[in-house]
DNA sequence: GTCTATAATTTGATAGAC
DNA sequence: GTCTATCAAATTATAGAC
């Protein structure tokens, strides 16, 4: 993978990441990068080629943070709910997934797939993690939902309003 | 407002619920009405305008659904929960302020101000009916995240799941 | 109110030189 | 790998006849 194709890709999911797949066009992506269109599809064949792509690299560093946030004696919840506020709070940058999935059915077949891709390593690392299958789902969309409120408020401190009952709750259950 | 504007706006909240700000064009919209792209347009002069039309009439509509069916011995989560459980249930439509609201940052001012103003009566309405401000935003935010991720992995039963516990914890509260 | 016609721009994608 | 040049299609929007 060579430098352009991950620059790429980093101009594509910071544009993606505000406004989804018809967020961006390969020109955009291309004079972000410094370079033009055609090169871009070099690299990727087509726009579903890109965003497939983005996505798995996403659902690929975002396992190996859960993996690396989540030692011993930490906290689910906590962790999960931190992980989800960072990108939001630093640089006001929604979940590409939060965005793509909620235009799911409007999406082409491998970039839905990457999707499903993404929730479906969510939903099994919290249930490794012990979590029940209905709390693991209620807590994803917890996260997600909170984020989309901040983003469509304009106000990131939404999510740790949405967030607060949560990380409490777990607080609480591990005292007791 | 005549019959084909209100069909206009029936047809794009119909595709926006689906794929969003850019996922419909006027010539779609026109077709679906039986019209030309250029009629659409002497209902509303621009894109901006009717989708921004679109989300205020479905927040009035929501209000008035919402004040509707809060009885005074209802419970108000496992009323909102129903409430943002049945179009995606019957119609597989997602609430378009939640697609919206995941861009909301790429959206013509006037639009995202309407999407402001449909979370923020949800958040007046919870106040009303006596939900504590942390907990109307984390319930908002589970309801609207439950639908993005039943939407993402195309399994409407993923919001039920989601939501159980939200609902039998009001049930135990309520007994208790 | 709706139509035909079209402007002006943008888009994803390709061909071929270097 | 990147470029120039270009295509074919789609987009929002407007002008003007009826």
């Amino acid at each position: 993978m060579s430098d352009n194709a991950i620059a790429i890709m980093d101009a594509a999911e910071r544009r993606m990441r505000i406004g989804g797949f018809n967020g961006f066009s390969f020109r955009e992506i291309a004079a972000d990068v410094g370079i033009k269109s055609s090169s871009v599809h070099y690299h990727f064949p087509t726009k579903e080629h890109l965003v497939a792509a983005v996505i798995r690299r996403y659902t690929d560093q975002a396992a190996e943070e859960i993996d690396a946030e989540f030692l011993p004696d930490s906290n689910t919840v906590q962790v999960w709910t931190r992980i989800f506020r960072q990108t939001l709070y630093c640089a006001e940058r929604m979940c590409p997934c939060a965005v793509l999935g909620a235009m799911a059915r409007d999406l082409p077949p491998k970039v839905a797939t990457e999707i499903q891709g993404f929730f479906n390593m969510c939903l099994n690392k919290l249930a490794l993690h012990g979590v029940q299958p209905d709390d693991a789902s209620e807590l994803l969309s917890t996260l997600m939902g909170a984020q989309v409120l901040a983003n469509a408020l304009d106000d990131v401190s939404v999510y740790d309003r949405a967030t607060a009952r949560l990380v409490l709750g777990s607080k609480q259950t591990i005292s007791s």
